[in-house]
DNA sequence: ACACACATGTAAGGCGTTACATGATTCC
DNA sequence: GGAATCATGTAACGCCTTACATGTGTGT
């Protein structure tokens, strides 16, 4: 099961579509935490369908040729034995951390520095956040899915901030003493 | 700036080594955030040295060669420039969200699953950082990068946690319901 | 007419992992 | 003598991004 695999499947399964659509569907969801590319997806779907874990129907419309993609019986099998199996290939990648693990090393002063820098970034991106949060409120509801995750997103910024906070007053004692 | 490059001159600047000692303290400390293999790192002082950003002395010693590689002028002001940059590229990878998401599409039940799953993998990751802790406290203190990077860790674990927690509850409840 | 969105792809190139190759030294 | 570690690399392969190519429909 490679990295675009599940992504692809999991999309099929919220509802039918074509490799444009799925494209679309990542960029306003998934790609916050695993982005897909086109030079990804249409090759996928043809592996997809030549193992019969995707079935696609021609939908021409006058002369523009479309293809709609459905998960078949095999491939809902497939995204649920992924669902359930452990997160084998846990990895995260996280440059701010690299940051701090250098600038600390280079004494206080630039442990500040990049701790402060951390946290601003962290603010815009919980801004970013809290602006989904609220164009869903007004309009279609947040399903439980989405929902879920932007909860998780919301959540843990916070605790990233408030830790940020605390660690710039206490590398700022380190500064002045 | 490549994704190697900050890493090989961040390990040189807390001490002069050679690729494979760069290697292990890798695997010591900043591969939780940030892989390297020899690949990538033997490939990467070659470029550095061409470029000179750093410069290699042979330490022969018998028939064994071996080059041990320093910081140059020039390299450390490419480590310092990284640093001070704003964090352009950060990106997030998360299985356990990808999950989350399509998890919770399937219904309730699923998202508990998942989120149930989650959680033990994050205690089991908490139980390790704890190890770390405790060994440092005995022996060797951790310095600032390090120990910084290993608080920010322990707390961002405690926090998903709790959220976890938290979100079994709800999610019991609506199943319950 | 023109721009833009829809729709499907391919090609080039970079990046990174894994596995392999080679040989020296050290410890038991 | 054999195993593990030190030490430096290379080659193959896969994955992914980016840019490009191609053509249709829709709105102004």
């Amino acid at each position: 099961m490679n990295a675009i695999r599940p992504v692809v499947l999991g999309h099929l399964a919220l509802c039918p579509q074509t490799g444009y659509e799925i494209k679309q569907s990542v960029d306003r969801s998934t790609r916050y935490f695993w982005p897909a590319s086109y030079g990804q997806i249409y090759p996928e779907l043809r592996r997809l369908e030549e193992e019969g874990l995707i079935r696609g129907r021609e939908e021409a419309q006058g002369g523009r040729r479309r293809v709609r993609y459905e998960l078949t019986r095999d491939g809902e099998r497939a995204l649920r034995d992924w669902l359930a199996s452990p997160a084998a290939w846990e990895e995260i990648r996280d440059l701010g951390l690299l940051k701090l693990f250098f600038a600390g090393a280079a004494g206080p002063e630039s442990a500040l520095a990049a701790v402060r820098s951390m946290r601003e970034e962290r603010e815009r991106k919980l801004e970013l956040l809290l602006a989904i949060e609220a164009a869903g409120d007004d309009g279609k509801e947040l399903t439980l899915g989405p929902g879920l995750v932007l909860d998780y997103g919301l959540s843990l910024y916070r605790a990233t901030i408030d830790w940020c906070r605390a660690a710039e007053e206490r590398l700022a004692q380190e500064v002045g003493s």
